[in-house]
DNA sequence: ATTGATAATGAAAACCATTTTCAATAAGGT
DNA sequence: ACCTTATTGAAAATGGTTTTCATTATCAAT
């Protein structure tokens, strides 16, 4: 449906026009459980809207980030990875382990009570000691994935 | 000295040489607190050594990133940053605070009983879940400095 | 010390993800 | 439908990093 989503309301309410394209890309991100780049969303993007251009993902992709919307990962393969955050996706608060070798990513929401628990005290520690004021946090493992076999 | 660096010995054990620049690289790296860029380096090394290109010290950075002598960070602001790693360097074990308006790194060192505690558990738990071998955790906070003012 | 195999280097060019430019187009309030 | 202006696509520019390649330096063997 063209109206009613949350993140187009979002946009909306803060004078940006929903657009065909943003809705497409808005959409790939809704329908995979992955974490794709803006080259993977243009790619996919062009079955159905062979028309938008990469600088459109891009400058969305930008756009969709600085609202909330959803969340950019640079984990060192080169190119930004994207998924949508928790508010506006269904994908609940996780962090990330990373192969070094594939680079490979897998989400994972283990442990979330001892990370909060562990978060909560070193964020008011820091932010007090350092009068730093915290937004957000970045938790990630690297290392081997089961495939390319542990060394 | 020219002999007898705890890094040139891990080099040499390896196969690689020891060269003017490569000393003078680890150098510049060994007196600072700070997280530096290869431009940072290069420039930095331009004073004492003219001669040495901006080449090389990517490449250098690469090899002693390979060789576990620097850490290499990609905090999102355009340019990679290095600096020593705790067995070749002074600073122990640490994360940071990323500022976002003005790209500020603050090393910290505090509550790390906690996060011992917290990592020991969580790393054991992803491993054996997820079949993963975990080689390193990268713990990081972003927000707002004291400079910059929170808001 | 000299030699020789080859690892390392600098300068310039290539690379490549991302950004900028700019004229054309589309969104949405009227 | 109309008008204002946000948005778009194509092409060019950007900028950090990597590659190429001919020259130089390291270091083990002599
Ligand atoms: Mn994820
Ligand atoms: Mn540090
Ligand atoms: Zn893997
Ligand atoms: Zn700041």
């Amino acid at each position: 449906m063209r109206h009613g989503h949350k993140w187009g309301n979002k946009l909306r309410g803060c004078g940006f026009r929903l657009t065909i394209g943003r809705e497409a890309i808005v959409d790939i991100l809704s329908h995979t459980n992955s974490h794709m780049s803006a080259e993977d969303i243009f790619f996919a993007l062009h079955a159905d809207s062979p028309n938008i251009g990469l600088t459109t993902v891009y400058r969305t992709l930008e756009l969709l980030e600085k609202n909330g919307i959803v969340s950019k990962y640079e984990f060192g393969h080169g190119r930004a990875k994207f998924e949508l955050t928790e508010a506006y996706g269904n994908k609940p608060h996780h962090h990330h382990l990373i192969c070094r070798k594939c680079g490979t990513i897998i989400d994972y929401s283990d442990f979330m009570e001892d990370e909060l628990a562990y978060l909560k005290k070193t964020e008011a520690g820091l932010g007090k000691k350092y009068k730093f004021t915290i937004h957000q946090h970045s938790i990630s493992f690297f290392g081997i994935c089961e495939k390319c076999g542990a060394s």
